[in-house]
DNA sequence: ACCAGACATCGACAGGCGTCAATATCTCGT
DNA sequence: ACGAGATATTGACGCCTGTCGATGTCTGGT
């Protein structure tokens, strides 16, 4: 139950996998295939939503590297529950690391999962 | 009534102008206010949709860069319709490009556009 | 054992969005 | 001027999703 929240159009990663991201190819290279674009798309729906944007920049310029939730519900402006929603969307895709200690749960950015989408979506080729 | 589509949570690009993106802070530095997150969710959420992503890879990877939409829709197995719907959301986000020759509508990349979401993403520092 | 507090889940609601058929518009030949 | 063909727009439908309040679950202290 841990797994995946939807089946329709995410892409819910294996909580302990790398950041697949979908595909490998730089997007521009070759036609993506239903599937590949139904991956990568998946990842970037967790990404492209303005509440979960402010939460990954919120979690990287927090000290530590690391944030719990109720250091995100006030600069956010929304609910626990709902806070708690969307770090669980980014937990699922990949982007974000999720460490229970005591009573708080601890988010953390995943290492290289940013960086593995800017490179699938880089146009020029890099070394 | 050819600049934007819907005003909730887009960010209708001017026709002519530059891909703005949004912002220019690498995300993983400093906290997003609510207006850059909007902005940059907006374009996101143009790239973040399995036939989109597609649409830009057969555009990229056509002959001469570009592709009317007749060559797309086969491709894509979805109607003439919904992939013009499609490409106007990539030409509002300015993603693509649009140029009519004739009866046809080209279409082709922004030069630096997808390479400006993928450095607002990037975490690591470039040169 | 009990309570307080942090976080997750549930149920419900409204708005957004992808899709299509039907139709409109526009351009080029004839 | 007319028709054919390429593309855009409209209207409708159903699914997805962001949001909240209410509630459940778990941990640590007293």
């Amino acid at each position: 139950m841990t797994t995946a929240i939807e089946t329709t159009s995410g892409a819910p990663e294996q909580p302990g996998a790398l950041p697949t991201v979908a595909c490998c190819a730089p997007l521009a290279r070759t036609p993506l295939s239903l599937a590949e674009a139904q991956g990568l798309a998946g990842v970037l729906k967790a990404v492209a939503e303005p509440a979960r944007l402010r939460l990954i920049s919120l979690v990287a310029a927090h000290e530590g590297g690391e944030a719990c939730v109720c250091d995100l519900t006030e600069p956010l402006g929304l609910s626990q529950p709902t806070v708690s929603h969307h770090l669980r969307t980014l937990v699922d895709a990949g982007l974000l690391h999720r460490e229970k200690r005591g009573v708080w749960a601890y988010y953390s950015l995943v290492p290289g999962a940013l960086d593995e989408i800017a490179r699938v979506l880089t146009t020029t080729t890099q070394s």
